[in-house]
DNA sequence: GTTATAATTTAGGTAAGCCTAAATTATTTT
DNA sequence: AAAATAATTTAGGCTTACCTAAATTATAAC
């Protein structure tokens, strides 16, 4: 059975390698886990003497087949939880994150699986994101950006890519939600902000903001 | 913040201490969590300097109102989980323990509260005990056990003292189920066995079981 | 291709929470 | 009440998961 902490690092590199080829660093998962990079290298002797990533002294860190779906099935949990604290117990969905970090660790199958049924086999949480069934299979599907779109065309915005409790409220006080039709109007040239149609409204993004939201092409 | 193994000392502490006058022994901590009583006398140690408890050299720990409340926080998520695995994810009475062990150590006020009202504010969990109140406050009713009865008195079963799978399983297997009425017929002389009228039916247990059953008389 | 800089690892240290064995104190027996 | 036994504490070690500072390796700049 892994720590804590080994579940955490394993998570981390699950995240971290979506966006990065070959290795994953450890200055990167050392920012991510709010710890030291010596930290991080300790562990990730142990994680790779456990067959759980293969790591390379200078090169980074890269999950094995059994690290893969040993962290789908923390994030399975991770994600599962998030949908009840939101449909089941009324927390809003920038709530629900630092409670799920929690109840993410705790070890029964059982309890993850009754929990699925009794949710109904959700396919996304609340931020828009898959959820692995319960061997770690997971589809990645390749996410556009908001701001990957050119004038004129629509999309439908599936997910954050930053799921800060900030950038969560941003959304909803603008009426941003998961599933609506967002299409770009117009690009200023001097900020590059959006603008862009939503339902009836029209409103103004930055390009920060619009490079968070990920969508697919309709 | 407590820590996982403070948590379980003071949760500990304050189940020993139903039974028991005067302080709780190094040695009965110690049987209780699993660990040696060199590991426990650290612990009140440190325990006693945070103010949790009182605790003098060779004569045991007394929980200070701190520690009281701050244990029966814990008792309370414990006991809400377990009305939550039996309720909403179908498991039986005798699986609940140890999930309830991790999930008691979640630390969110909200998930706890809107967990009591998702749930109808419980009163009491799958093995009858009371479930304290958000500020820790609990009315210890003095139990009687069903071997305290005389013969031809009736009591109601309330709650288990033992709350092993085993003897959960014995329970169910005999149909004696929470809130039954049962009434003591007769006692064997030779190993105090009950003969006990439960419903239409009549049968026989031993004075080791009937010693872990929690009952009011009526 | 050196050199400077950045990233990473190693060495050595700390705190928490556990352990065994030895010493001390309390309790029970006689 | 003294001796025997039981309970408890102290002393000293171990492991995990952190840390800082110094050494090493990789990468970028010239």
């Amino acid at each position: 059975m892994l720590s804590l902490s080994e579940e955490n690092h394993l998570k981390s590199i699950f995240h971290l390698s979506i966006n990065s080829e070959g290795g994953v660093s450890t200055n990167s998962i050392a920012k991510n886990l709010n710890t030291k990079a010596s930290s991080v290298t300790e562990m990730l002797k142990k994680l790779n003497e456990k067959l759980f990533i293969v790591y390379i002294k200078y090169h980074g860190a890269q999950l094995t087949e059994l690290g893969r779906k040993t962290a789908l099935k923390i994030i399975r949990k991770h994600r599962l939880w998030e949908v009840f604290l939101v449909e089941k117990l009324d927390f809003k969905w920038d709530e629900v994150h630092e409670v799920a970090e929690q109840l993410e660790h705790i070890q029964s199958e059982k309890l993850t699986n009754e929990l699925d049924k009794f949710l109904n086999f959700p396919t996304h949480d609340p931020h828009g994101d898959p959820i692995p069934n319960p061997a770690g299979f997971i589809k990645i599907i390749p996410k556009l950006k908001l701001s990957d779109l050119g004038i004129g065309e629509t999309g439908k915005f599936i997910g954050v890519k930053d799921s800060s409790s900030a950038f969560l409220k941003y959304l909803d006080k603008r009426k941003i939600s998961l599933g609506c039709n967002i299409k770009v109007l117009h690009q200023e040239e001097f900020d590059q902000s959006l603008h862009i149609g939503l339902d009836e409204t029209n409103l103004t993004i930055s390009i920060k903001s619009a490079s968070n939201l990920y969508i697919t092409k309709i």
